[in-house]
DNA sequence: ATTAATAATGAAAACGACTATCAAAACCAA
DNA sequence: TTGGTTTTGATAGTCGTTTTCATTATTAAT
């Protein structure tokens, strides 16, 4: 899985012509590390904690590429922050997000983008991409 | 339609205990005169032209109590701007939003707003917003 | 009307996430 | 090795927005 993430990127480094260097091996080993909707400033954080070298720059330019080769995905939940999530090939899903723990659940819903490609052909669009959030208390939020 | 929307402010504010000042007449007036989607920094501008002396701070400080006594909310396209439309009473839409010459469509649909509520509920979720858009090439441009 | 308390304003500075710059370092093909 | 090219990281800059705070306006009480 992990293998073959990195031979994912690998592949597309070497198509793109891009050098292979340390930093970018050590940003993916510790994206692939991680969990869920990670802000490029905590990513930076675990980064520099194992690697206190790797400038603030090199990341936000390796999650790019990430998001390039189709390892990654940018989630934006407005706090301000982009965040980045890990794709699973031929998986999609969208989010409930908690406003007040933050806390996130994912969700399918194939009626959902069903409906969503009917009526972006009722209006002529071409979809490129969606984003559906659901904003709310959680359960454990609505109890207190 | 306009005096209606005037005199929500006015009661809102009373309610609160917020003065009424020259400045937020003026601001109401002029988002009340605009056509979706205005960007605080348009708005601004608009306000400037008749009004020189107004401030930055005060337009953006008065379009949040709009949104708080439910004459606007906010959208954000991810154009990195922050955006208020127009709040119509009992209305709701989503928007499909061109990523080439960002033209906007406004739909609605009832069954994903049920959907929506049904996938709240079975995560024990309560709803207290959402956001669905459809990003993608409106039909004049997927021709060109 | 005058006053006094307090809320609102606007110019300017600060903020925060991100991007650009650029000299130094790393990479890699020859 | 070498040398051309890419990448890096410190730092400065950008941009939308928020905060600060001295000044001004509003309002309720006199
Ligand atoms: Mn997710
Ligand atoms: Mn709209
Ligand atoms: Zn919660
Ligand atoms: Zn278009």
């Amino acid at each position: 899985m992990i293998l073959e993430k990195k031979k994912m990127f690998n592949d597309f480094a070497a198509a793109k012509g891009l050098r292979s260097t340390r930093q970018r091996d050590i940003i993916l080993d510790i994206f692939l590390s991680t969990h869920q909707h990670i802000s490029v400033e905590d990513l930076y954080f675990k980064v520099k904690s194992s690697n206190p070298g790797v400038g603030h720059a090199t990341v936000y330019r390796t999650l790019k590429l990430f998001v390039e080769c189709g390892l990654a995905r940018e989630v934006l939940f407005y706090d301000g922050q982009t965040r980045y999530e890990h794709v699973v090939a031929g998986e999609h899903h969208d989010h409930l997000v908690c406003t007040n723990c933050n806390s996130i659940v994912e969700f399918e819903n194939e009626t959902i983008e069903m409906l969503q490609n009917e009526i972006a052909a009722r209006h002529g669009f071409q979809i490129k991409g969606h984003k559906l959030e659901i904003y709310g208390l959680c359960s454990s939020c609505r109890r207190q």
